[in-house]
Order: structure tokens, then sequence, then C-alpha cells
DNA sequence: CTCATGGTGTTACCGTCGGTAACGTCATGT
DNA sequence: ACATGACGTTACCGACGGTAACACCATGAG
């Protein structure tokens, strides 16, 4: 569903620029009137386009999901070993938190948190992130030992994991992401087994 | 801070316990008039004990905090091996979540999401837990090789990766509690190096 | 006895929010 | 000429978070 009639997303495209403007300054101040008066227009004409106010930050969540989500699977299916690939993804998704917080708080705040009744419906970014990664990991030839229930738990963990050390991050920006990456693909890899020797950073 | 003056906060009990059964029952349409009405009284006394919303939930959050990060706590402190602890505090933390999914919810959610502005104040709960955690590994004698950044970094990653399995577990509840703390535990044990190999549970 | 104090409670109101009804305008194609 | 439908408006609704103003007792001190 959702195709893409062309002449009509033209004008669903500019309110959703106009949105993202708006989250990006205002935070969590977002409102239906500030996002309809930076678009220059007024509120019926939003509701108009995305029903209410979880259809729009579905729509803008959707943008920076797509986004976000191919760069991930793109550095998953990068060449080189599983451990080579998991610190790329690990980077990719750091990389996102660092140029964009505000969008990031967006997608795992607000986008996540705006809909605790509608759930199962969209489930936040991490949660698509999650179910992205079973599949990952499931087809992954290295991990064929796994049955699929723990491919799924796995998954979800590591999703919620990378997010919130993302999310302490962004309050500690004064330590290095790659520090952040090599601890988080240290911890993934061996977990407490590899623990005495120091990180080959 | 925040000590405990013995007459004054009979009356701010009872309306927490008010507040509290609100949550309980209506989830996040809990508002300041319902949970006033439940208590009997009306707003404005509610604005009185505690100030505003977010003074509210932060104490309504706080007696539930406290009283499961003791019970994380205590995890952790059982005799046994890391590995028997580790799986402990997993299974004390994903007990919480069968328990009383509607606090929890309310935990993760409303008191870390409420409150977007005041960020670095209360933190949510898993920001807490991540930072006691952080305490534990640092003082963990088997870990002593970890620098305190990396304890740091783990700790977080891995209350985040316990919270994030709990919130789909909410949504998977036909998968039983044991084979979920099974897999956190081996996964943050072992991470893939063990992985071929079946987990003995 | 009086009177200030301080906690408990109320009603009535404010601005803002999400959301909607009703009404126009202006192209389009038949 | 006329229906269609997208684009746009103003004006309103109920509910929310929050506050001002006022009232009702107890207490204890002068």
């Amino acid at each position: 569903m959702d195709k893409g009639d062309e002449p009509l997303n033209v004008k669903r495209e500019q309110l959703l620029d106009a949105a993202d403007r708006v989250v990006q300054r205002e935070g969590s101040a977002a409102s239906m009137n500030l996002i309809a008066a930076e678009a220059g227009i007024t509120k019926p004409i939003l509701y108009r386009h995305f029903g209410d106010k979880v259809g729009l930050y579905r729509a803008l969540a959707d943008r920076h999901i797509d986004e976000l989500l191919g760069r991930l699977r793109a550095a998953l299916a990068t060449r080189g070993g599983l451990q080579a690939r998991t610190r790329a993804t690990v980077d990719a998704y750091l990389t996102a938190v660092e140029q964009q917080p505000q969008v990031y708080r967006f997608l795992v705040e607000r986008a996540a948190a705006e809909e605790p009744d509608v759930r199962g419906q969209v489930q936040g970014f991490v949660r698509r992130f999650g179910d992205e990664l079973a599949a990952g990991i499931a087809s992954e030839p290295q991990l064929q030992g796994l049955e699929q229930e723990r491919a799924l738990v796995w998954a979800h963990a590591i999703a919620g994991m990378v997010q919130a050390t993302g999310d302490w991050w962004l309050d500690h920006p004064e330590v290095p992401r790659a520090v952040v990456v090599d601890q988080l693909t240290a911890l993934l890899w061996q977990g407490f087994t590899g623990v005495p020797e120091r990180v080959q950073q």
C-alpha cells in the first residue's frame, strides 16, 4: 500500500519538508499549528493530507527510517567477515545519531512514544530495525546454528542495545564515536568472555 | 535530598496511590483531572503537592524505580558466578515486566519520554539502571580489566538491550520467559563467539 | 478571646493543543 | 456550462496542563 501517485505527493512532500524543519528547530514542541504555519498554510490542510497527528508523524518518521535503514542494510551487506560488518553497522547507526541528533531523538522518542495506544502498528524505529536485523541474522552463513526464536530475541536485544547506547552517547559527546563503536562491537562479539584483554582498537 | 517529613507525606502517599491506580487502569490516558478525581479531590491540590505534571510523574516513577532497582540490585548481589548473577538480574527484570506490564510501560515510556526538555534530570528508568549497572560492573572482581569508560558504555548497552527485549517480549508473550532469559544471558556472556552450539538451557 | 498561620479544599478561569465543520476559490475535463 | 476535486480559509469544539482567588477549618501564641 501507499504506492506513490505522482502529482498528489508533490504537496505532501513540501508539507513533510516543513514539518521536518519544525521538528529540527523546535524539537518536541512541534505542534500541528507550528508545522502548518511553517508550511505557509493552516491546520485543516495538514489534516486532510495526513489524517491526524500520528499520521503526519508516521509519514515523517518513515522518510528518515527508510533512509537510515537503508544505510544500516548497506553496512550490514559490505564485504568482510561478520565482525567487520557488525562494526560497520554499529558505526553507521552512531554516525546517524551524531549527524542528526534532533531527527534521531524524534525517531526514537516521539515516533515511538507518541502512539502507545495504536501499539503494533508502527512500532517505532528501533522495533523495525530489530525485525530487519532478525532477518539478517537468520540468513547469516556464520550463524546458521541459530534457531529462529533466538535470532528474533537477539535482534531486538542488539537493536535496543545500540539504541540505548546512542541515547546515552547523545549526553556524553566527549567519548569519541570510534571508542563507543569498538566497545559495542567487543561486547556483541565476545560478551563477557573476552573481557580482561583490552580492545584492540 | 527529599528526605521524608512524617506528617506531610501521608497525604502525598495517598495521592500517589490514586495516581498509581489511574495509571494502572487508564494507561497513558492518565490525566491530572482523572488522577485528582480518583483521589477524591480537584486539580489544584495535586499541583500544590507535586508542582506540575512531570513532578507527579517523577514521584510516581521513583517509587517503582526504587523498588525495581532494589530487586535488580539484589539479583546482582546473589551468591554464585558472574554468569549466574547475570542471569538472575535479567530474570528479575523480565519478571517485573511480566508482573506489571502497565507499570513497566509507564516507567520506560511515559517517565522517560514525558520530559524531553528537562533532559539530564530524571533520565528515565533505563538510564538509572544503566548508571547503577556501570558501578556494579566496575566493581566486579572478574571484570577488573575493564577501563571505566568501557564499563559505562557496556552498562548502558546492556540496560538498553534488556529493556528493548522486554518491550518486544510484551508483544510476544508466547515466548516463555526462561527462553528469553537464556538467550539474553547467552548473548551477553559469549556474544557471537559462542553461537553455533545450542544454548544449554 | 483574638488572630495569624498553614494545610485542605473549592470554583472559575487561561492559553494551547488536537481535531473538525462549514464555507469559499480555482483549475480541470466532460 | 457545469461537476469534480484539490487547495484554502475562519471559527469553533472538548480536553488538557496550569493558575488565581477565595473559603474553610485546625492549631497555637499574644
